[in-house]
DNA sequence: TATTGTTATACTCTATAACTATA
DNA sequence: TATAGTTATAGAGTATAACAATA
């Protein structure tokens, strides 16, 4: 037996359990908004302004923009956001959220609250504290790199 | 403007942004095992025994039986593992690890062992240690929870 | 000629249903 | 009758390709 490693040192799987948990919540907080998480997150982006085009959103959020066509199409219906024609582009549309669309999102906003100090119960107020600001760090760090994973990866792996 | 809440302080953010930062290198690192993360998964718990029928296996990964057929059949012919009668039940088939199979888990736990250092490298070695500590808590504390996401949904948010 | 957004189509992944063999 | 596993089929989600409007 060569003594496999301990699952629970294993990072990947703390952070997939601890990140599963916390999806699995949130999702019911999302689960009657079009498109869920990610329709979160795209109410997100608009509220703070940076949401820019529909291609700029899509790239944002990893997806691809024929899927965010879709989605936007939904949150419209919905009555949450509203497609803009761009002044400087008139190729290119601009997401802005209605005033259902920012209440709806301050109401989402309160919940995904609740659903993180559920998470977070299990530690102290002082740990909870410090969890976050390592993971923030780590997060920020990991915005500001040079995000070709493919080269991280051939850096980082030998061949089997 | 109603100010909504900073993304960087949401730990869904954080937690999803350090999460996929992992999981894009991991999945690299498995990217040439059949099932890729999912593949790895089942050879971790074949190796610790606790596999058991395909049956607890795919339950345990979350995944449909359906699914963990699939899957084994690409580990199987890979060489990788290796489905053994039960002797208590002749329906049901245990997983074991063939030689190669072992080899392998090893090789792959030396390469997710580097992904994580990659990942964790913009703390020192002290903070490391913290967040694992504290994830680490959080996931037990999860797995011990009674999981009934519905429930628990239910009990942390209201209606809109 | 290149780009934004839309639509139609194809593909991938997963689950559902029906089946065999055991219990 | 119920369960473990397999197979075939259908469904959801996603990406690819072709198109219209604009740059």
């Amino acid at each position: 037996m060569t003594s496999p490693t301990n699952v629970e040192s294993d990072l990947g799987w703390v952070l997939g359990t601890v990140t599963r948990s916390y999806l699995r919540i949130a999702e019911q907080a999302v689960a009657d908004l079009p498109g869920g998480p990610r329709g979160y997150h795209v109410l997100s982006a608009a509220a703070r302004g940076d949401a820019g085009t529909q291609l700029a959103l899509a790239q944002r959020l990893g997806v691809d923009r024929t899927v965010m066509t879709y989605l936007l199409d939904d949150l419209e219906k919905a009555g949450l956001v509203e497609r803009k024609p761009d002044p400087a582009d008139r190729r290119a549309r601009r997401v802005v959220l209605t005033e259902a669309g920012n209440a709806r999102l301050c109401d989402l906003e309160r919940r995904l609250r609740r659903v993180e100090e559920h998470v977070l119960a299990p530690l102290d107020p002082a740990e909870r504290e410090t969890l976050r600001a390592l993971l923030q760090r780590l997060a920020v760090a990991i915005g500001e790199e040079d995000t070709d994973a493919c080269q991280v990866a051939e850096e980082i792996l030998e061949k089997y």
